[in-house]
DNA sequence: AAGACAGTCAACCGCCTGTGG
DNA sequence: CCCACAGGCGGTTGACTGTCT
């Protein structure tokens, strides 16, 4: 695009994608695999620079988006990781399966802190908005433009309020985040830690799907300001996440504190029987794990039995006969004893009642809004599903590999 | 009916980081 | 160490659409 090297060459397409644009590039991904996106374009016969098939694909015509629009509790869990993440919307992605980094974007900006805003809360800070310098506009404006530090903000607590006497919090996690090179582990390697352990923790959820979550005071709704109330007399277990932040920033100042002791205490956060009070019998966070998994698309978790269509099982366990899909071929679906008859182009808008249902029962659409009446047929998928999924098992394998030893570094340092 | 306005969303831009020569 | 390149990310833009007046 603009200046990048690979969009001197020759006179390339802008703006928005054609049909037949959108299939060249789906036929060859599926067939070839991205690999080089910078050759993709030249590959697949697109007037198109690598960056704008990149993003094509993975905004929009990647097999493993849910499109739609966002259920309450995926909105919930937006704002909550905001509120631990900042604007850092590529790792709140990681955490939403099937939702992209720019869809969340555009939503936090079109409607998140307009509600926000409305409840009286402030997007940026996750603070009261009477809090933020009066709460006016002009106020907004100044922590909008703070607010894309990534910097740890968190709702006000009793707790808070004093943990904002100490200096320079987000300074110092801005300085970990950005000073990569440092082996000391960070408030952000806890935090990854912190989310990575209730993440997983889901897999083994107890009854309540939510049971684990442990970001009450994280949550905005009509009992925000008791659970300000309640929160002071358990500084641990009641607002895990405020006290992984002031135990990550005596870390900070005393590099002495036992990193295993900081470990410990995050995991044993995961376990604790937190009970979120807004979030009881939510799917969006039965699928927590799935998203953690989403960061590998092959993976094909779904423990709330719900039909995900971002991973390998929808492709590769037949339960769609992608193979045979083409734009006017008549497929078979049967939901609940009921078989659908529905036309490949009709699935891919999405306007089979099976959509509706799969939507009704996980907040998802199914892979049914690719643009202006795209047709093509899918043989490539399954074979784009496997070669994901090899990539991210070597991926895997390797950020774990990379974790691990920053993890011993950092160990050893202390 | 038509213009103004607001909301949404796909795509672009520019910057940063990692990597290889 | 420097440079070029590719990929990734967050901010921003602009087209489109729906609603209101």
């Amino acid at each position: 695009m603009g200046g990048h090297s690979c969009c001197y060459k020759q006179k390339l397409r802008k703006g928005l994608w054609s049909p037949e644009e959108d299939e060249k590039l789906i036929k060859h991904i599926t067939q070839f695999g991205h690999g080089c996106w910078s050759s993709v374009p030249k590959q697949a016969g697109l007037q198109r620079c690598g960056k704008s098939c990149r993003l094509r694909w993975i905004n929009y015509l990647r097999p493993d988006l849910k499109r739609g629009t966002f259920s309450k509790q995926e909105e919930d869990l937006i704002i909550e990781l905001h509120a631990v993440l900042g604007n850092r919307w590529s790792k709140i992605a990681t955490h939403l399966p099937g939702r992209t980094d720019n869809e969340i974007k555009n939503l936090w900006n079109s409607c998140i802190k307009k509600k926000l805003r409305q409840r009286g809360i402030d997007p940026n800070t996750h603070k009261p908005l009477a809090e933020v310098d009066g709460g006016d506009d002009k106020a907004l404006d100044n922590s909008e433009k703070n607010s894309g530090s990534g910097g740890l903000q968190l709702p006000v607590t009793p707790e808070l309020a004093i943990a904002n006497q100490l200096p320079t919090v987000d300074k110092s996690m801005d300085e970990s985040t950005t000073s990569k090179s440092s082996a000391t582990p960070t408030k952000e390697f806890f935090l990854d830690q912190f989310l990575a352990n209730h993440e997983n923790s889901s897999t083994c959820r107890s009854p309540s799907p939510m049971g684990s979550f442990p970001l009450p005071l994280l949550s905005f709704g009509p009992d925000y300001s008791s659970s300000l109330t309640t929160s002071a007399a358990l500084p641990f277990s009641s607002n895990p996440l405020l006290w992984l932040n002031q135990t990550a920033r005596q870390l900070d100042a005393t590099p002495e504190l036992s990193c295993n002791a900081i470990s410990a205490a995050v995991s044993s956060l995961s376990t604790s029987a937190i009970a979120p009070p807004s979030c009881a019998g939510d799917s969006t966070i039965s699928n927590w794990h799935a998203a953690n998994c989403n960061n590998n698309p092959g993976s094909s978790v779904n423990e709330s039995g719900g039909f995900m269509l971002q991973s390998s099982c929808s492709f590769d366990s037949g339960i769609f006969p992608w193979s045979e899909l083409t734009p006017d071929k008549v497929v078979q679906v049967q939901l609940g004893g009921e078989t659908e008859d529905l036309k490949w182009s009709e699935y891919l808008h999405g306007a089979f009642p099976a959509s509706a249902a799969v939507q009704a029962q996980s907040s998802q659409p199914f892979y049914g809004d690719i643009k202006g009446g795209s047709q093509f047929t899918i043989s490539g998928l399954s074979i784009w599903q496997q070669n994901q999924q090899l990539q991210h098992q070597l991926q895997a394998a390797d950020i774990s590999g990379k974790d691990f030893q920053s993890v011993s570094v950092g160990f050893q340092q202390i």
